[in-house]
DNA sequence: CGGTGTGAAGCCTTTCACAGCA
DNA sequence: TGCTGTGAAAGGCTTCACACCG
C-alpha cells in the first residue's frame, strides 16, 4: 500500500508533539487524504483502533514499520554517479530511515577510484561482489537513460530485487523485482501541460 | 494526461532511427503501456492516425509538444539549494526540454551569494522580484520538510502558480495552483515494504 | 456520544473486442 | 489486409453512510 508512508510520516509527527492517540481524521489531514481511507487502509493491518477514541500512536507507528520493512536496514547501490548521483549518494534523508547507500557504481574507468563521502567509487563489474559482501537489496538506478535498462539487468544478474530508476527511460524487469521510477522531467513535464491548460489540481502523484 | 510525456520520448527515440511512421503497438511497447491506451490517449487529441498504417512519427511529436506547452521555454526557481537543490541546479535533463532554471533561493543567509554555475543563490526575499523580472512560472521546493509549507506559500504569493515539491511533507496549495511531489524517502519504503513482503510487481509510480 | 470498521455505491481508468476505413 | 478509433465490459480505487462498540 503506497499510502503507508505517508501515514508513517504523520504519524512520527504526531509522535513529536506527544499525542498519545489520534483520530483517522486528524491522520487523514495530515497525510492529505480522506478519512474514510486511513480507516479503510489501516483496518487492512488488523483493527488496531478504539471506538470512540481513536488510534495509539506509538502502537500504531510500531506495526506500520514492521508492515514497512523499516525496522532492519536496506543497503543500498548508487549506480551512475553523476550530479544526480552524488546528491543522492549525499542526501541525508535516506540514512534517516535505514537506508543506507553502502556501495557507488560507475561505468567511466576515470571516476572509479574517486570518493563520495567515505564511499569508494567503483566498478559495474564489481556488483555482484558488492551485492554479495555488502548485502545489498535495493539499487539505485542515476545513469543516463542510454545505460539504464543495461544497468537494471546488471543490477536483478547480481541478485538484486529492488530497483529505483532515475533515468528517463522505460525499463523492463523480470517477475519477481520490484521496480519504480522518478522522472524528474517528466514532472516537469505534467505541470507545463497544465500551466498551459490553465486548469488547476494537477494530482501530487 | 500523465502518460503524454512518456509517448514523447518513445516518440523521440523512434525520429533518431529515422522511422516515419509508427503503430500504436510499437508506441505502447517502448512506454511499457496497453496498445489499447495508447490509441485511446491519442485520440483524445484528435484523429491523427492513418487505419491500416499507424500514426506519422513527426507530426505526432508536434502536436504532442504544443499539447504538453514543449514548444516554449519555462523559467524554473529553486528553492532550497543543499545537496538536491544543487545537483537539480545542474542536471542536464531539464535545460534539455525548456525548462531553464533562472534562479537560486536559500533561507540561509551564509549561502546567499554563493554561486552555483552560473547563477547566485538569493534571499527568499527576493523571490517576488525574481519571479516578476525573470518570469519564473515552475518553482521546484527542495529544502527540509519544516520549511516546504512557507516556502511553498511564498512561491503562490510571489505568482508561482506550478510547484514541484522534493520536501518529505504534505503540502497544501489553493485552487488554481498545480502541485507535484517527489518523495525518494516514500520510494525507498514502498520498495522495502515489497521486499519486506517477497512479492513482485511494484508499480512503476 | 464519538469514532472505528465495513458493505455498498459511485467514479474513474484500463482493457477488450470489433466495426470501419485506407 | 492491417491498424485505428471507440462503444461496452471489466476492474480497481475512493467515497459514502451507517451499524456497532467502547
Amino acid at each position: 500500500m503506497a499510502r503507508l508512508p505517508l501515514y508513517y510520516r504523520a504519524l512520527l509527527e504526531i509522535t513529536e508533539r506527544d499525542v498519545e492517540t489520534t483520530s483517522s481524521e486528524r491522520l487523514a489531514e495530515l497525510a492529505g487524504v480522506n478519512a474514510a481511507q486511513v480507516r479503510k487502509d489501516l483496518s487492512y493491518l488488523g483493527s488496531y483502533g478504539t471506538r470512540g477514541v481513536g488510534y495509539e500512536v506509538a502502537f500504531l507507528v510500531e506495526r506500520i514499520s514492521s508492515e514497512l520493512g523499516l525496522t532492519q536496514d536496506w543497503p543500498v547501490a548508487i549506480v551512475g554517479v553523476g550530479n544526480l548521483g552524488q546528491a543522492l549518494a549525499n542526501y541525508r534523508g535516506f540514512g534517516a530511515r535505514g537506508f543506507r547507500v553502502l556501495a557507488l557504481v560507475d561505468e567511466d574507468p576515470a571516476k572509479v577510484g574517486g570518493k563520495v563521502g567515505d564511499l569508494e567509487i567503483q566498478a559495474l563489474d564489481d556488483l555482484p561482489e558488492l551485492v554479495r559482501e555488502r548485502g545489498i537489496t535495493i539499487g539505485i538506478v542515476a545513469t543516463p537513460a542510454a545505460a539504464a535498462q543495461s544497468v537494471a539487468d546488471r543490477l536483478v544478474a547480481a541478485g538484486v530485487r529492488s530497483i529505483l530508476n532515475f533515468a528517463p527511460a522505460v525499463v523492463a524487469v523480470p517477475d519477481g523485482v520490484s521496480l519504480r521510477k522518478v522522472d524528474l522531467a517528466t514532472e516537469l513535464q505534467i505541470l507545463s501541460f497544465y500551466q498551459s491548460h490553465l486548469r488547476s489540481k494537477a494530482k501530487a502523484g
